[in-house]
DNA sequence: GCGACAG
DNA sequence: ATCTTGTCGC
């Protein structure tokens, strides 16, 4: 799909980077979707074995169908430090490189990570959201910021995220008896439908189908193993697939 | 100064 | 996240 020209580059300084944030979140759109969320693409991104590659992963998940559509996988270069609260900045290149492969547009972005959770309220889901103008949603397995009290142990449990005064997502159980998720609103989505959202992909594990799916995908490739269902279903001539060498730059700059 | 700290 | 083996439980 065809993504919006670059708003900014992504080999910054960590005070460029922080600034940034600071200036992008004012774009964060909160707000119930304007139409219902049918293709729901799941981000995720593992490391290759010297942890100098980042491998991106894009499952697009039909909610209607209950079923994978599409996957697409992306290889860059890593830039950026891994620097809590500048998540975005490592990740979001080998992502949206992957997002830019995919044929079917989403409805939504769910996004391995925090959307408003986050110091400045300007998490990994929020950016992508806001650089791909698409409604997102933030699916972290683990708090940034914030404190909550334990949700119930049951299935669909729920207790609020709080920064101070100020409610910045939901802790979700979203199995019974097993650590809960944190839920929060990245773009153009409010936190009642972010929460629906995340439940709703839940097919008997603890993270969402599509969240779920391109974390196994990440793995194996950035693990080296199968070489040809890196795109699913496969584009033609040798589109998806990889090609030895990478003559078209898969492991880019 | 000390502890916390998405992936 | 990654490095790592087996192991306890449904």
């Amino acid at each position: 799909m065809k993504l919006p020209s670059p708003i900014h580059p992504w080999r910054l300084s960590i005070q460029r980077a922080v600034e940034l944030q600071r200036e992008l979140r004012a774009k964060v759109q909160i707000e119930r979707p304007r139409k219902p969320w049918r293709y729901v693409a799941g981000l995720d991104v593992a490391y290759m074995p010297a942890g100098l590659a980042a491998v991106g992963a894009v499952v697009v998940w039909d909610r209607l169908e209950g079923r994978v559509i599409e996957e697409q996988v992306a290889v860059r270069r890593c830039h950026f430090p891994y620097v809590p609260g500048l998540l975005s900045f490592r990740e979001a290149p080998a992502l949206l490189a992957a997002l830019r492969r995919v044929r079917r547009p989403p409805d939504v972005l769910l996004v391995d990570g925090h959307g408003v959770a986050h110091p400045r309220r300007f998490g990994v889901a929020c950016h992508l959201g806001v650089w791909t103008g698409l409604p997102s949603v933030g699916c972290a397995k683990s708090v940034l910021v914030g404190c909550f009290d334990p949700p119930g142990p049951n299935r669909g449990d729920r207790s609020a995220l709080m920064d101070g005064d100020e409610r910045i997502g939901t802790v979700l159980r979203t199995r019974a008896r097993v650590r809960p998720v944190i839920v929060s609103v990245g773009h153009r989505a409010n936190l009642a439908a972010a929460e629906k959202l995340v439940l709703d992909c839940c097919r008997g594990f603890r993270l969402p189908e599509p969240a779920r799916v391109a974390h196994q995908l990440v793995t194996r490739v950035a693990a080296g193993i199968p070489a040809k269902d890196w795109a699913w279903p496969p584009r033609g001539q040798n589109g998806g697939g990889v090609r030895e060498a990478d003559p078209q730059g898969t492991v880019a700059q």
